[in-house]
DNA sequence: GTGTATATCTCGGGG
DNA sequence: CCCCGAGGTATACAC
């Protein structure tokens, strides 16, 4: 905890004033100034790899690509520090990857008769999340979010202009699907001819343990 | 400082096994839980507005949203508190509102006998960063980026098309103005008939403040 | 409240 | 190293 006065110029220039702050120093070097308020993205910071120096009551944090941190320190109010050793890391459910793997499992979900042909299929500008075959054999692109919004169905059509380049696979079809979509991003998805499928993950994820459990 | 346990559900469900981390709590509220590395995000949080309940040594934190953040604490190592009073707050310069006040005063920067005629121009899609006339008379629209990259030149062409639909303004024409310009940005761009303009931030202050001491 | 755009986005994966 | 995509993105601002 200091009375401090910072100074950043890199990706851009901050400046902030004299005040009672929070200065974290992690063991990876990484620098993050807080005040007491506004979640939990600091003032300023210093990701590692960085140099810190100190000299004359300022802290300089440099790194390879040129930005710096000056940290003046007019009053230190407290300074602790502790041992934490490693951390065992954050499991997390429920992403976007979960959600293309339950639906590569169960194709059908996005269509009757739908077959996956692969997921993460490349494309020149990046992977299509899945690439399946409907009942009469034509290719169908299938983005998926968790939350579905323009962003993902422009996403999707730049795939869609790529993989109709392709004879074996044109005319490609697209599926935009998602947890929840957004109006706006379905009616620019229809209005390009790119059908909507709303999936529930909890009812998918019942579904592959049903059939793990009748194999 | 504590040994400690976490579990969210909310957006996701993530679980933090039991190790020693560092609890951040601030005057308004909001709860951040770090490791002793990875930059200044914390492993798990909950943002301000929420209700924080203690009870036999597990925190519950919960918000209006149905998110759950628990934290059950095995040991606690040190547990320190400081006033801090309201933070002045960062002046920042060089982000993409500077930028685009520069441009909107040097409109010649984006070509030849450019003239303003308005920023944030209004569209039902949201505003256009900038409006200009061409030496000819025609309505250029500007789309400005710190860097350029595809999402941007997206973001022009659904301005643009919505802007065509305007006879006052039909053709309209479209500028991509950033300090930097990727590759792929600038193929999709070109592709689609939007100019490319890589803009210098340094040199258009410094022709903004000689203009300053002409008049 | 939704909708839209920005961010020193952060973070991770793949070439 | 850059490029690309996802994020419990967060944050600000307009409607």
């Amino acid at each position: 905890m200091a009375r401090c006065t910072v100074d950043y110029q890199g990706r851009l220039q901050a400046h902030l004033p004299e005040a009672v702050r929070l200065i974290m120093i992690k063991a990876d070097g990484c620098v993050a100034i807080h005040a007491d308020g506004g979640a939990y993205k600091p003032l300023n910071w210093m990701n590692a790899p960085n140099r810190l120096v100190v000299e004359d009551g300022i802290w300089r944090v440099t790194n390879s690509k040129g930005e710096e941190l000056h940290i003046t320190v007019h009053e230190v109010l407290s300074d602790t520090s502790h041992e934490m050793g490693v951390d065992p890391g954050l499991r997390k459910d429920g992403v976007e990857a979960h959600l293309q793997e339950l639906l590569a499992a169960n194709p059908t979900a996005l269509g009757e008769g739908m077959v996956l042909v692969r997921r993460e299929y490349p494309t020149d500008i990046g992977p299509v999340d899945l690439l399946c075959r409907d009942p009469e054999g034509r290719a169908v692109a299938v983005e998926i979010k968790r939350r579905g919004e323009i962003d993902g169905v422009e996403q999707l059509t730049r795939y869609l202009q790529r993989l109709d380049r392709d004879g074996n696979l044109r005319p490609v079809r697209g599926v935009f699907a998602a947890q929840q979509i957004k109006p706006q991003a379905r009616v620019l998805a229809e209005s390009r001819g790119i059908r909507c499928v709303v999936v529930d993950y909890d009812e998918l994820r019942g579904i592959t343990s049903d059939e793990l459990k009748l194999f």
